[in-house]
DNA sequence: TGTGAAACTGGCCGGGTGGCCAGTCCGCCC
DNA sequence: GGGCGGACTGGCCACCCGGCCAGTTTCACA
């Protein structure tokens, strides 16, 4: 509707990775409609991103794996996951045994804990 | 010297207000070099504009309920807990009650999870 | 004094969870 | 073609989980 009304958003920026933040800052500079923040001006947003060496490299998980995961994470017990997922319940507990053994979990919760922390998922 | 076909920089967004999140998805959905997450996926940086109004301050929880938290979010069994904590096993689940209703979640996973999400533990 | 909250314990039980066995498909790669 | 990994399904079973009932003690506060 109106996109001439409001005035541009500004964003600033909290990166560690240099190389990160430039990338970033080229392209967002580009972008209408925003602006970055000068430096001590208030922003409307903050982009941030923390210790670049946070992901040593993701656990190999399979897609499927990720979909039961991520509604693990959601509290989703493995009936709810057989429905969503359209599999059965034994499916589901397939991949969650693989889960716990990659993840080196020692159940449902600790699997989920394990994963957050190690960035494979955002709670 | 391989920067230039590096993969496109994922952001995901933790915005409250939804009319600024609809417009910087909708600015950042079109720029190319970029992407944004979906749900459950990690990011490279995260663009954050939270409401202080909208922190509803930290649930009432007790020290035992805490205690039990902690350890529910290492992975370990009610029994474990009544080790770590020379408690019985009924003594433990009825904390988990209790954080179970607090915490407003279906079972232990989500507990950790919801209790992660609103900082009142760290992973 | 009594009233309430917190912590603690017990029994019981339906349903969920995770580990074990087994098998069938499909697609990829040597 | 044969091997292999991923996804999928089934049965079986010991154990765990969460909810229900019941009770006790301790301690702060009105």
């Amino acid at each position: 509707m109106s996109e001439d009304n409001a005035p541009d958003i500004v964003l600033s920026l909290e990166i560690d990775d240099p190389a990160l933040a430039d990338r970033l800052a080229k392209l967002l500079g580009s972008v209408a409609g925003l602006r970055l923040a000068a430096s001590g001006e208030a922003a409307n947003a903050t982009i941030v991103a923390r210790d670049p060496r946070g992901m040593p490299e993701d656990i190999a998980l399979t897609q499927r794996e990720l979909d039961v995961l991520a509604l693990m994470a959601e509290g989703a017990s493995n009936k709810m996951i057989a429905r969503q997922l359209n599999i059965s319940v034994h499916t589901v507990k397939f991949h969650v045994g693989s889960l716990l053994d990659k993840l080196d979990a020692t159940g449902r919760t600790d699997a989920v804990a394990h994963a957050a922390r190690r960035g494979v998922i955002e709670l």
